[in-house]
DNA sequence: TGGCCTTCTGATACCGATAACATGATACCG
DNA sequence: CGGTATCATGTTATCGGTATCAGAAGGCCA
């Protein structure tokens, strides 16, 4: 029934005023050494919790970062994540973190919920958003981040790289080593802007090779993974055989294709190549390993703390636009 | 200069005061549906943006609920945490993630932190947790759910499985099919409590079936995962067709010594079995497909999602012990 | 007509920390 | 020794919602 206990109790256990007790507790060297060790050990027995709720309330500070991801369960946006817990978390900052399910409509519904905590900064995943939630941001002063792609008309900082051109990267590769009849692997048109714009990379590389027109193969709604590459290779049956080489929107899709491939007999690389994307651990260690693009991840997750860093320190004061990357990596599969 | 739009602002725009403004957005049938009507299309026509610390402070509801997990690279960890946002969602509860990295030094910091939120319940992976850990949750009302495992001990509910007992069921399984030289590959001893379990729990197996005793291979320090076990497999060379089976503590791992030992000549199961943990997708798409334990990871968060509804409508007095079981998946590594 | 109930709205205080300013005690200076 | 700098602490007001109680307006009944 005593209810918290607050900074006024612990000021009344130690004989002094509230403001003394927020003093020593946020280590302010204006607050007589011998008093702030007083008041840490007194908060301590008391089991005092610190409030953050009205610290918040009346810095006018919530101490978070709003991060949306497309999905948790996807190893690349899960290490950017990391990175941004690990870099941020040492800053005193936390994160809020909401998955979108790979929907804009849902990102325009979670930024909603986010910005009624106050966050200090937006990190959205991707340059796509509904017309509601851009006009949620603009206006406010909140700073904010796209990741993971390179819009053309960015809401404020990017972090990114240019998924068409490494899909550009992909097709060249595979046309230099002599395959023609390309088949792209990825989810059914729709709301994952990141694998379209993946696509159209890929038809357009081809066009530029001038191969034939590239055949679309749709493995289901977003997100797919190992099993729907499976699955729809093995509905392809043989037919999978005229392509020369299968482009997959991502590696756990070109795993599934991989297996499905080899079960009916094929072998890769030699009766058809495969690609992947994202450098996941199974395109190291599959049998053969999967030619893929490295995304540096984590390196997307740090170049975001720094940008965040900057902007809290007000270092920063123009958009800023950084472009990560993306590499080739050739493994067996093609 | 005019700072925030606050509920005041509307109250002025609409000539009423701000408790009715409060009202009508909280959608309070107490406010003539009209005046209700009239003060949302204020609301959004000021671009007013309700506080939610605002609310929380003066509540003293939070609207969270923290969780900790050892890692959100995790499929079945990132698959209960999907199911708890989403079944929470709903309920207009947001979620506070922090990751322990697998240490309970870590846990520890973590739920300082995020105590300091005031959430509403405390969702833990795990059921081993520091002292200090223990007495932070003690005492304060806090509703404390301990996940992913069967604690003896628990700081309060209980949704999980045996580990120990699931692995129980993998070496029954081998030792029915003739297997009889185990090897266990997992992290090394320390952090990584759940891994131990499991270790453990192969062991006292084994024993009971009385087979030889189960040699421990070492793959790193937790997390291990693919690359891990293709690793030390590789470095143990041919000495691996020493062993009838290796049992590994999870799909990824089983995953990557299954790629070693194929590239180095050896037929799974013919010369070896392998066995995983945790149903993970690379398990049934894998060639041949991972004997492995299918843990429900999605069921233990819907599980944790029903209990959470129940405790904060009152309806849960006792502490709660949920056992979701786990099911061993033969497939074709064994 | 008076009394009472229903419907709607307002006034006030408060949640816990802290910014901003004020104050009391000492020390230190020429 | 008066005046000012320095150090340590206290006082007051406030952040933006909302619980609680009070009250005005209108309808209904006997």
């Amino acid at each position: 029934m005593t209810g918290r206990v607050t900074m006024r109790d612990v000021a009344q256990a130690v004989g002094m005023s509230p403001m003394t007790v927020s003093r020593a507790l946020r280590d302010d060297r204006t607050v007589n050494a011998q008093t702030r060790a007083r008041v840490r050990d007194v908060a301590q027995q008391l089991g005092y919790v610190y409030d953050s709720t009205a610290q918040a309330f009346r810095t006018q500070k919530s101490g978070f970062v709003a991060v949306t991801l497309p999905s948790v369960n996807n190893a690349n946006f899960a290490e950017t994540f990391r990175a941004l817990t690990s870099g941020l978390g040492a800053a005193g900052v936390q994160l809020l973190l909401g998955s979108t399910n790979y929907r804009v409509e849902r990102e325009e519904e979670l930024v909603r919920q986010l910005l009624t905590r106050n966050p200090e900064a937006l990190v959205l995943t991707g340059g796509h958003h509904t017309d509601a939630t851009r006009s949620l941001i603009k206006g406010r002063g909140l700073p904010v981040i796209e990741m993971w792609d390179l819009p053309r008309d960015p809401l404020g900082h990017v972090v990114g790289f240019s998924n068409s051109d490494a899909m550009a990267h992909v097709v060249g590769h595979l046309a230099a080593t002599g395959r023609r009849k390309l088949a792209f692997v990825g989810a059914s048109e729709g709301a994952d802007m990141r694998g379209a714009v993946r696509r159209a990379g890929v038809v357009r590389a081809a066009d530029m090779h001038r191969l034939p027109e590239v055949t679309m193969i749709d493995a289901g709604p977003a997100p797919v993974s190992m099993r729907h590459g499976a699955a729809v290779i093995e509905a392809l049956g043989r037919d999978v055989a005229q392509y020369d080489a299968l482009v997959c929107v991502s590696d756990p899709v070109a795993f599934g294709c991989l297996s499905a491939v080899q079960r009916m007999g094929l072998s890769v690389p030699d009766d058809l190549a495969i690609t992947g994307f994202g450098h996941f651990e199974v395109a190291k260690v599959s049998n053969p390993r999967i030619t893929t693009v490295n995304v540096q991840a984590e390196d997307i997750g740090r170049q975001v703390v720094d940008l965040l860093q900057g902007i809290f320190d007000g270092d920063v004061d123009a958009p800023v636009r950084v472009d990560v990357g993306s590499e080739l990596v050739v493994g067996e599969t093609s």
